[in-house]
RNA sequence: GCUGAAGUGGUGGAAUUGGUAGACACGUUGGACUUAAAAUCCAAUGGAUAGUAAUAUCCGUGCGGGUUCAAGUCCCGCCUUCAGUACCA
């Protein structure tokens, strides 16, 4: 009997569909155990090798988890709203909705031949209203929200008006927009309900507001921080430029210091925390205010350096500070506003890619120390950024880089305050290995000890006040696209109104064209039927908006990571109709254990997950408050692009063997046309491309290829699918493979050539159980050796999965499997465990075998067996060791050996007593645990 | 620049966390089977020196030091690569 991996493979996965063998229900006798993946963006490419990696290992993990006993979760669904499905509506007119579900069904069909053990009963997408009617509530909850500091935690907002109606907001200590005005309960309560809305606004989780946005006019919308790579577009790599525009923000600012600290309580990478840690950027400091003099004005700085307060020999604003103009003298006035202009024109790469150029201008005024009362220039220059701090710094060369070119390039002073510290060629901005000078009454003091003097001084001055400065910013939460959630927003005389949320879902409306309107409006300016009745309380013709019952609704839509953001929630209960999910069964499934996916979410998806899981979290809606235990980040898998050399100005290739200095170009052609010797089929690459037709090719035998490894894309023609392999080779060869490849977080390229190891693997599998006549196992007495081998085994393979190490665990696997055909094992007592330790990694192989071995029962649904110590018992180390000036002979042991044994491990080790001078053992001392020293 | 991760044969990568470096696999070479090829099986495979041989000795985990009976692993100082971030006051 052969391994026939085709049928066999087929016939299996048809089994799981047919009887369900992966669904999941509550069971409240087992301890539940959450894998979850991140869910794919179905494009029009489909899955690529490198896709299901992640896939494989949660798989893996989640069969190992059922084994071991635990009721475990394990779903799939897409993330199916986004932009090349809408670029592609763009140019050909197809409803996103059409390309998105033809994509979806080539992903499930390439997902189902890898035997994957999701339950597809919960499965969802993003883009079904039966999901995004969800999104759409938390984003009416966020609305409705703020963030009491006091409690640190977000609040209705019902609560926030009782407050401004008994107090105003003197005594809040909110999170809000900047500069808010300061009112009176009596002043509340005379604003009309506009000017009570406007007041809101400021408070609000979700809040509307004209602010300085990424603009990006090739993709037609505006895009976060995290959407941006390099100043330019992720997607894309469009230009962007700065724009104000009235936006839908999210106040994530609030949940800043959470974020931060609660990654202490979760199990994620060093590099993944310090990336998020990063991006959230906590610094803490002084922010203290210098007067101007001849204004009333003040400009307040913020500063990590109070100590070098006495260093301060000038003050530079951002250009768009809102007291540039207001202070500039008459001379200086045209100078300014000149410089302004210069500054917004240049773009953000410009900015980047000319860092070391230094600009700015003097502004005329001056400003007095707040200390020693001298009369300090004010300058503006762009490398002050308007977005952090305050938009101004106190300028200290002698203590910071930046200041000190600044000063150097405009010719100011730069005093030293660093005793003993020669500063004539750079800044010192070491915060050790310094007394202060020329600093009054902080003279002498160290880093520590001024900080904490001055900090004191300023304070009883009322000069400053200790503060906290983020780098993280409020996140843009509307976008000028189609394919996406409409908000649940309708305008009355520009002020946003909730739709009820007894009304949801708001249904994504059809258009004619996915494109602007003629206007700049966004596509949904082009639907007909969007506007909201509010007296019938539904969706109705545009033209019926009188703005006295008809309404219009908000043309944005929501970004691609809303639907993101929370759906770990869904896959628990999901086809709720009437909640998020049931209570019973947060309360049973919890927040995920294991997450399994790429790192480049760390920053976006990531970031934004936790943030809305503490809100929902606030709010009691959830009973945990980060989303994610324990995460992975599984590394790329890169292509091995092949590359051919053809000769400058020719139609003549080269192969790469008897190239030496010709002037050449590389051309990328097809991996499929390269066998594994680096080879290149001509004939098919004629066939591939016309532009080969003619061509010379210049070879010995055969002509060869160059390699290079790159990130597996349709340009460099080096995508190798999944589904040719598992034609090939099998579904368990590929999910073997794939683990086999090295570790699962690292980049590693593929090579398609290495698979036929675990295809012969399995084959050799195949033959332990089986040959022409049939299964040959037998119920009959194990050997000694193979009873070590598979307890060794069982042993080794709980340690490998716990701690994710799947690659050397598939080596192990075939270190037994050789072990056990060199035994010639073929005792049903040791077979039927290993095809149970196996079966996670290669369910269709090992179902088969189960089955042939006459059992009934589905393998999925035995027990992972325990090993037994008494079968491993041995010494495993002998060295010798100097204690005291005495040489002694250190055997290391399993646990568990009496007097007798150790005797017999000692006469089996003569060779390394008798190395130590010929000396034998005059003493053995047995130390309690598992170590024993001879004494010499 | 800062932060994080990592440098081991021709290749992907092991090494029970301080204890025989190179497991396992690919590739390569030789052999068996075959009319032949494929498939399969067996053997060799870090380098150098000596020997007909079994074998022996030395050198070897990016570089230079150190700790230790013992270092790929720990400490100090460099170099390189990858990733994230970047005028953050």
């Amino acid at each position: 009997m052969k391994y026939n991996f085709r049928s066999i493979e087929k016939k299996w996965q048809k089994y799981w569909a047919n009887n369900n063998t992966y669904q999941t229900n509550i069971d409240l006798n087992k301890k539940k155990y959450y894998v979850m993946d991140m869910f794919p963006y179905p494009s029009g490419e489909g899955l690529h090798v490198g896709h299901p990696l992640g896939y494989i290992a949660s798989d893996i993990y989640a069969r190992y988890k059922k084994l071991k006993g635990f009721n475990v979760l394990h779903p799939q669904g897409y993330d199916s709203f986004g932009l090349p499905a809408e670029q592609y509506a763009i140019q050909t007119g197809q409803h996103p909705k059409k390309t998105t579900e033809k994509n979806i069904n080539t992903y499930r069909s390439q997902l189902d031949k890898i035997g994957f053990s999701f339950d597809w009963s919960r499965e969802f997408r993003t883009s079904d209203p039966d999901y995004y009617k969800w999104t759409q509530l938390i984003f009416i909850k966020l609305f409705e929200s703020w963030y009491d500091k006091n409690q640190d935690k977000a609040r209705p907002i019902n609560q926030l008006i009782n407050i401004f109606c008994k107090s105003g907001n003197y005594n809040l200590n909110a999170s809000s927009n900047k500069n808010i005005f300061q009112f009176s309960a009596d002043q509340w309560n005379e604003f009309n309900d506009d000017k009570k809305e406007e007041v809101l606004q400021d408070y609000r989780l979700a809040y509307l507001a004209e602010s300085e946005v990424n603009w990006c006019s090739e993709l037609g919308t505006v895009l976060a921080n995290d959407e941006i790579v390099n100043g330019v577009s992720e997607r894309g790599g469009y230009k962007i430029e700065k724009r104000s525009m009235l936006q839908w923000n999210m106040r994530i600012s609030a949940y800043a210091d959470r974020l931060l600290n609660d990654l202490d309580k979760i199990d994620w990478s060093t590099s993944m925390k310090e990336t998020q840690r990063n991006w959230i950027g906590k610094s803490i400091g002084v922010s203290m205010k210098f007067n101007i003099f001849g204004h009333d004005d003040s400009i307040e700085v913020f500063t990590t350096r109070p100590d070098t307060i006495f260093g301060v020999s000038f003050m530079t604003l951002a250009p768009e500070h809102d007291l540039v103009l207001k202070i500039s003298t008459n001379e200086k006035k045209d100078e300014v506003e000149k410089y302004i202009k210069f500054a917004s024109n240049r773009t953000e790469k410009d900015r980047i890619s000319e860092v070391k150029k230094i600009t700015g201008v003097f502004t005329g005024a001056y400003a007095e120390h707040p200390i020693s009362k001298n009369k300090i220039p004010i300058w503006i220059g762009d490398y002050v950024l308007a977005t952090y701090g305050t938009g101004a710094v106190m300028s200290v060369p002698c203590g910071d880089q930046r200041d000190y070119d600044f000063a150097k390039f405009f010719d100011i002073d730069i005093p030293n305050i660093f005793k003993d510290i020669n500063i004539s060629d750079q800044a010192f901005i070491d915060k050790q290995g310094f007394k202060l000078k020329n600093s009054s009454f902080l003279d002498g003091l160290t880093f520590n000890e001024a900080t904490d003097a001055i900090v004191a001084m300023l304070e009883k001055d009322n000069i400053g006040t200790k503060e906290i400065n983020y780098r993280l910013r409020n996140a843009v939460f509307s976008r000028q696209r189609y394919w996406g959630e409409p908000f649940p927003v309708y305008y009355v005389n520009n002020i946003p109104k909730i739709i009820d949320k007894n009304y949801l879902p708001i249904k994504l409306p059809d258009v004619q064209k996915y494109l602007p309107t003629e206007s700049g409006e966004p596509p949904l300016g082009r639907a007909e039927n969007w506007a909201w009745d509010v007296e019938e309380n539904k969706i109705v013709e545009k033209q019926k908006i009188d703005n006295k019952k008809v309404f219009p609704i908000e043309l944005n839509t929501m970004p691609g990571w809303a639907g993101s953001s929370w759906y770990f929630l869904r896959y628990i209960d999901p086809n709720n109709s009437n909640e998020i999910c049931s209570k019973e069964s947060l309360d049973y499934w919890s927040n995920v254990d294991l997450y399994i996916g790429g790192s480049e979410h760390a920053t976006g998806h990531l970031l934004y997950s936790r943030f809305w899981t503490k809100f929902l979290f606030d709010l009691g809606m959830i009973p945990f408050d980060e989303p994610f235990k324990k995460l992975i980040n599984q590394g790329m898998i890169l292509g091995s692009s092949a590359i051919i050399y053809r000769m400058s100005g020719t139609n003549k290739y080269i192969s790469k063997d008897l190239l030496k200095n010709e002037k050449v170009e590389e051309i990328h052609v097809d991996v499929g046309l390269v066998n594994f010797s680096d080879e290149l089929d001509i004939d098919a690459l004629k066939k591939w491309q016309p532009m080969f037709d003619e061509a010379e090719f210049i070879c010995k035998n055969s002509f060869l290829v160059e390699r290079k490894i790159e990130k597996m894309s349709k340009r460099w023609y080096n995508v190798v699918n999944p589904d040719l392999i598992c034609e090939e080779y099998g579904a368990d060869s590929l999910r073997l493979f794939e683990m086999f490849l090295g570790p699962l977080e690292q980049y590693k390229p593929w090579n398609t050539s290495g698979i036929v190891g675990t295809h012969n693997f399995l084959k050799k599998l195949w033959r332990l159980y089986v040959d022409d006549a049939g299964i040959k196992v037998k119920d009959i007495k194990p050997e000694k050796d193979s009873l070590k081998t598979l307890h060794k085994t069982i042993k080794k393979i709980d340690n490998d999965i716990e701690t994710y190490s799947f690659n050397t665990a598939v080596s192990n696997f075939m270190i037994a499997v050789n072990e056990l055909t060199d035994q010639k094992c073929i005792s049903n007592e040791i077979l039927s465990p290993l095809l149970i330790i196996l079966s996670p990694y290669v369910p269709h192989i090992t179902e088969e075998l189960w089955s042939l071995l006459g059992n009934k029962q589905s393998i999925t649904k035995e027990s992972f067996p325990v090993y037994e110590k008494k079968f491993l018992k041995e010494a495993s180390k002998v060295y010798p060791v100097s204690i005291n000036g005495k040489v002694r002979l250190k055997l290391e042991l399993s646990l568990d050996l009496d007097n007798k044994q150790i005797e017999e491990i000692l006469l089996n080790h003569n060779d390394v007593i008798a190395k130590l001078d010929g000396a034998s053992p005059k003493r053995i001392i047995i130390v309690p645990g598992k170590i024993i020293n001879l004494v010499i």
